[in-house]
DNA sequence: CCGATTTCCGCACAG
DNA sequence: CGGAAATCGG
């Protein structure tokens, strides 16, 4: 039987409020996974069926992590519970209901980005439209954004502003109809059609209501509109909802997340119970004081402060480099020596960046010095080229219709059908109203085409004729795909190839047949049961795919391998490292340039310090280069807002590991650096030891007594420790803990000593 | 049609 | 600077 253990009281009552709204504002590091599968093992416990209950998760990795967590509180009794994102649980959904929506059928393939942008650049050719203008990427992305904020091609027409816009209408018209003629939804359709095949059923829609009495949305800042109305129609019968989410942890607007759904969910359901996890079970108090207070500089939050009773923890340290070169030997210096000096291994270490490219420089270092590392960057595994082409002819067999996958293979490996050969046959295909590859195995009859070209074709025919006939027949994802690639000479051709290219490329397609492998052993067994994405499988090579396209790189993290990570802010959240470094602390690198102009992109590249910030255990490093290259040439950037934004007595450009400097050796004072250095009116000795009496009343212009981290005692409420400060002067408003209720206190009025 | 060369252009990235 | 795409020349 399931007991309430180890959880602090206010997340006992987030798992224990039962019926209504419940939004959850969890800070970093407040146990918010755990609330969560209590919270789903206590409903189960209490009677409520598994599959009565939706979770969504943002990653597959936190959903995996969920069911295994579940699983562990209630064993077999959590049989049929879904755990997935808004994208395989729409999938789910449609797979059963897509006979609601005229023009699918059941077995659609999704597309991902690549193939989206594959069809987004036919369709831009057709509309006669430059593609300098009109890059695909870009049209992709307003696209959709469109999708995301559920306008259809008539809607988003209606709202074009500007001649940009009106032909990125166009576009989004053509590619839709592109799109359903293969048969194909890409991702944002997946939450899109899904909430209008709900919207225009209610019988479908009152199914799924009744299904699904009790719903999680976990990291519900980083919803989207789409994915807003979808959990509200679900939601509508029962209001059993619970969102748990941060508010100062929303990163992902540029995708499309609307931070406003957290900050107007009380609106949204006016019914609802509030509860903040404020207590941090992670970070020293020194990390978490200064997250607060760079964080705290934005207007658009929720009031909400972490604290913990974790030990302070040392100041954090600030390293000004040179260029970047110098900022990463300090970086890998700094692992080094506490590798050595505190016997912390690699995997204890992590380095975030703001942009992928200003990891190629930290990898030389680590490479030099010969320092395990891990790298996530752009590069996804689904994303290479061999691994692409074998997906393109798997997806082909299930998919005779699918025209970009189609397009992909035709000449790979190389069989002298190029751009001429394959608009002959994409054409023969569109006259005939046939899957592409149909036309293929007419060859004979497909006009205009060069002789040698027909050849080949017929080759291709033939051999695309048995592969698929293999498929049909054979179970094994893995025999089909081998087969494919030595059928195709794919495989031989790289063998042929002794570069450590091709072996590394013949590595990967290794490795992909691994992952058929296990999917085939899976789908073996026999089960009917849920694949550890939560979704069932569908046996044989349609499952495989759906899977494929459902899975992201980063969920192959794993933190045990003792190597340095190397990643950036937006990547790193969820996780947690006993110390951070964070590189480039600059403006127009972190806070990035394009975001200088408007106010409330700084606001999210301030969550983002504070996400970055929050990851880290027990120490962090800052860094800030004077010049570094960037696209080619120096760049003079002057130290980020962020680290004037953090109270002074937090940042040190010491690093406490170091043994004790001889005295007087070199700085003596803790900080120097921007506009707040000590000279500014105190002696250097003034830091780190109170210069005035204790006990003696603060005065609103005595900077050093509004530091956060120092105790202060009031009349009314006793002891406290200063958590935040606003504003400056008599003007000062400071957020202090008193055993863990959190006031304002302003400092012109309310009677407070230094403690 | 193919490989080599030049030109272009630049955030973050899960599903 | 470095990777992807466009262009060139055989």
């Amino acid at each position: 039987m399931y007991r309430l253990e180890d959880l602090n009281p206010v997340q006992q009552e987030a798992v224990k409020y039962r019926e209504g709204p419940l939004l959850i504002l969890a800070g970093a590091g407040s146990g918010k996974t755990r609330v969560l599968t209590h919270r789903i093992a206590y409903l189960i416990a209490q009677g409520v069926e598994p599959w009565e209950i939706l979770a969504i998760t943002f990653t597959n990795k936190a959903a995996q992590e969920m069911r295994e967590r579940v699983g562990a509180l209630t064993g077999s009794a959590g049989r049929g519970l879904w755990v997935s994102t808004f994208h395989s649980a729409c999938v789910r959904i449609l797979r059963q209901e897509i006979g609601y929506l005229p023009g699918y059928a059941h077995d659609f393939v999704i597309y991902d980005s690549n193939d989206q942008k594959a069809v987004v650049k036919t369709c831009l050719k057709e509309c006669n439209l430059d593609e300098k203008k009109f890059p695909a990427r870009a049209v992709g992305a307003v696209i959709s954004e469109a999708k995301n904020k559920l306008w259809n091609p008539a809607d988003f027409e209606e709202r074009a502003a500007d001649y940009f816009q009106e032909q990125a209408a166009k576009v989004y018209r053509l590619y839709h109809k592109k799109l359903k003629a293969s048969n194909a939804l890409d991702f944002d359709d997946l939450i899109m059609l899904t909430v209008i095949l709900l919207g225009q059923n209610p019988e479908v829609l009152e199914r799924y209501q009744e299904r699904f009495r009790y719903i999680l949305i976990d990291e519900y800042q980083d919803t989207n509109y789409a994915q807003y109305s979808l959990v509200k129609m679900l939601a509508g019968r029962y209001r059993n909802l619970c969102v748990v989410g941060d508010d100062d942890q929303s990163v992902y607007s540029w995708r499309g997340a609307d931070i406003r759904n957290i900050l107007d969910f009380e609106r949204d359901y006016p019914e609802a119970k509030v509860l903040k996890l404020e207590q941090n079970y992670r970070s020293t108090q020194s990390i978490l004081q200064a997250a607060n207070s760079v964080v705290g500089n934005n207007r658009e939050r929720k009031e909400k402060l972490l604290w913990t009773e974790n030990p302070q923890g040392s100041p954090l340290v600030f390293y000004a480099a040179d260029d970047e070169h110098d900022e990463s030997r300090y970086v890998v210096e700094r692992i080094q020596r506490l590798h050595n000096l505190e016997g912390r291994p690699f995997n204890d270490f992590a380095v975030l960046y703001r942009t992928n490219a200003q990891s190629r420089v930290l990898e030389e270092r680590l490479m030099k010095e010969g320092i395990p590392y891990r790298i996530f960057s752009g590069h996804k595994f689904y994303e290479r080229l061999e691994i692409k082409d074998i997906l393109a002819y798997l997806r082909v067999l299930a998919n005779p219709a699918d025209k970009v996958n189609f397009s992909r293979i035709l000449n790979v490996p190389k069989r002298g059908l190029g751009d001429a050969a394959s608009a002959k046959v994409l054409e023969y295909a569109e006259e005939q109203n046939m899957p592409v590859l149909e036309a293929v195995l007419e060859a004979e009859y497909i006009p205009e085409l060069q002789p040698r070209a027909r050849k080949s074709l017929l080759a291709f025919a033939r051999l695309m004729k048995d592969l698929k006939e293999l498929a049909q027949a054979e179970k094994s994802v893995t025999k089909i795909a081998e087969e494919i690639l030595s059928r195709t000479g794919y495989k031989d051709l790289l063998s042929a190839d002794n570069t450590t290219e091709s072996q590394a490329r013949l590595e990967n397609l290794a490795e992909f047949l691994s992952v058929t492998a296990e999917y085939d052993l899976k789908a073996h067994e026999n089960k009917p049961l849920e694949d550890e994405f939560g979704v069932e499988y569908i046996p044989g090579l349609n499952g495989f795919l759906e899977q494929v396209s459902l899975v992201a790189e980063t969920d192959q993290l794993d933190q045990r391998e003792a190597a340095v990570i190397l990643m950036t802010m937006h990547s790193v959240k969820g996780l947690e490292f006993p110390v951070v470094f964070v590189v480039g602390m600059e403006e127009g690198i972190f806070p990035g340039s394009r975001s200088q102009l408007e106010p409330g992109l700084v606001e999210e590249e301030r969550r983002l310090c504070y996400v970055a910030l929050t990851r880290a255990r027990e120490k962090v490093y800052l860094s800030y280069a004077d010049h570094r290259m960037l696209y080619g040439r120096r760049q003079y950037n002057r130290r980020s807002r962020f680290l004037e934004e953090i109270p002074y007595n937090l940042l040190n450009e010491k690093d406490p590991s170091d043994p004790p400097a001889r005295q007087a050796s070199k700085k003596a004072g803790n900080v120097e650096y921007g506009s707040r250095t000590p000279a500014a009116g105190m002696p250097a000795s003034a830091f780190g030891s109170p210069a005035r009496k204790l006990g003696t009343p603060l005065v609103a212009n005595n900077q050093e007594d509004f530091l956060v981290g120092n105790k202060i005692g009031h009349d009314k409420f006793g002891q406290g420790i200063i958590m935040a400060v606003k504003g400056k002067g008599r003007e000062t408003i400071l957020t202090v803990n008193f055993q863990g209720q959190l006031k304002q206190i302003a400092t012109e009025y309310a009677k407070i000593t230094r403690l």
